[in-house]
DNA sequence: CTGAAAGCGCTTACAG
DNA sequence: CTGAAAGCGCTTACAG
């Protein structure tokens, strides 16, 4: 209760406050009756020690907070249960900050950091002017920052991060694609600034330029990485002079959008055109058709991003830095086949 | 940067910390000269006040936490945008937790309040045990509570909440489907544990009630508030000696099961089978075929539940208590018809 | 094992 | 307008 401190558990205890601070952090350095004094006096005061003083004066929080794009996004489920999974067996709590409709987190996330508030971040999001700030504050980078699935900008490259090889998983899914027998592939991809679907957009192109395919112009579009941008891209890349026969989507949600505005042009995935996602995200197997796409083992990216944060916080000098990659998976499912023209 | 305290910025400005200090907090303080000398040698130094010793001394944290099930849950989008969008214009910084797969949350959000960590919290999800250990820490039950969306157990009813009536919403959507024509509805609806669709039950069976409608052994199901649950639940209703002609979904998550596995039995919505969800998460007007559904104004509901977090931070005594309703609004879409048998 | 005391980095009356 | 000082609630050497 907030309106005890630890001075009224002492004087009711009778003892000084530096004993009822040892008997709640190292009761083994207070003999068994003085413990039994304090418990007591604790437990009558329902006290509970003010953990904003706790941390300041300690000077760290036991906090790490994770940065995510936007709360809904069901993608992220997996990858914080795998955070959590580390954080809890490690007496680490997790914090969320969304970054999507919040223009100041830049900021806010460097100075969270720098000014204590909390450990360390882990960063699903490529928070966009971030480079400079953050760098800019951490002089020798050694800010317990670690980077998870996403590609991050080259300033921050040194920075340690898990994901998969987004480029070559890409250039898997359109190998498969045209392995199916497709020439003219689309692709729904994100804005420009994002980092993540670049890297998955050259790994289309090189893909296409290695079998010599010809990417048209308007085939690589951008789809705001929302079911609604996808829908608005899927209408432009059917209305256009020269209709690609598969489309690949750099994300499921894309993806399931594509497929609607697809089906309400009615036209068949994947009679008429075949659809291809990234992500499997929980609702890639139940669309219909179920969406051919490729998973990220999200809970393994979590667990590792949060270990790796972990060796930051406790010795950012031996951590490791650099890139980490991890496996990702094709999923064949029901949303591609071969094109019937 | 963390190597500089205010000292250091007091001692290069040639001031006092009380006058650095000043100068960052209340400038029309501080004369324009003096300023001038601690801007200069706060940019020097890259100073930024540590937050915690300053939430510490300030005995508040301007810091608000919600707590949500899952950050993968789609539904939370739009609430996250309306508690933002008034917690960023009174310059509170806005934190997220986690409870799903969080045993010790309880304690958890009950420590964080009243050990000041965070100034209030509001809460989306029906946290457990929650009763008991919140309101024996918080005597009176004045603490920095609101809770949205969700049905909270009666001990906590006094606290302030926002949300629409799950029940009435809920016999609207069944009352819609008997005018479509069904006589055999059945419901998929959360584990008993969870007061939200216990509430959505609820209105279910007023509505059959008052239709003179029988719901039949095994028509109310478990669907554990999964995709996967829900398709195990549909399933189990398929193959009863007596099959609905519509299912209810309690929420849209697991309407999107049932949609996919009534559909794996070759069956075909609405024709066969019309279901129905809850929630209008965006996911809902893209499935095939698009989801008759209740939406919540979800934005609103964040809105709202944040100004009235506001209020009890800000005035616990005279803030209202209570609940305050928010309209709901049937979706008519493609996925419910009139009964063929 | 325990107490007295210093000090973490700030803010804010209080004098001047 | 500015400085000196108290103090927020803890933790942790340091003596004893």
């Amino acid at each position: 209760m907030a309106d005890f401190s630890i001075k009224d558990v002492a004087r009711l205890a009778g003892v000084s406050i530096g004993t009822v601070s040892r008997s709640m952090n190292t009761p083994e350095k207070v003999s068994q009756k003085t413990r039994a004094k304090v418990e007591d006096a604790v437990r009558r005061t329902g006290y509970s020690p003010n953990r904003l003083a706790q941390s300041f004066r300690r000077g760290r929080t036991n906090l790490v907070m994770v940065v995510l794009p936007s709360v809904g996004d069901p993608f992220f489920t997996e990858v914080m249960r795998g955070i959590r999974a580390v954080a809890e067996t490690s007496g680490y709590s997790v914090v969320i900050e969304e970054t999507q409709f919040n223009t100041m987190t830049a900021d806010k996330i460097g100075s969270m950091l720098v000014s204590n508030q909390t450990d360390g971040v882990i960063l699903l999001a490529s928070v966009s002017p971030f480079g400079t700030e953050i760098m800019a504050s951490g002089g020798k980078q050694l800010l317990p920052i670690v980077v998870g699935c996403e590609t991050v900008s080259p300033e921050l490259s040194a920075l340690p991060s898990v994901q998969i090889d987004n480029a070559a998983a890409a250039s898997e899914m359109t190998d498969y694609l045209i392995a199916q027998g497709h020439r003219r592939i689309a692709m729904i991809s994100g804005q420009s600034s994002s980092l993540l679907t670049k890297d998955r957009e050259i790994g289309y192109r090189q893909a296409m330029q290695a079998a010599r395919l010809r990417v048209e112009d308007g085939w690589v579009i951008d789809g705001g990485l929302t079911i609604n941008g996808a829908r608005a891209a899927t209408r432009a890349l059917l209305s256009g002079k020269s209709r690609p026969s598969a489309i690949f989507c750099a994300t499921d949600e894309m993806a399931i959008g594509c497929l609607r505005e697809v089906k309400a042009a009615s036209l068949s995935v994947p009679g008429d055109i075949s659809i291809a996602g990234f992500d499997d995200i929980r609702y890639a197997e139940v669309t219909d058709p179920p969406l051919t796409t490729i998973s990220q083992p999200a809970g393994e990216i979590g667990e590792r991003v949060m270990r790796r944060l972990l060796d930051r916080i406790k010795d950012s000098e031996s951590a490791s830095s650099g890139r980490e990659f991890v496996p990702h998976e094709l999923v064949i499912r029901e949303s591609v086949a071969a094109p019937t023209n």
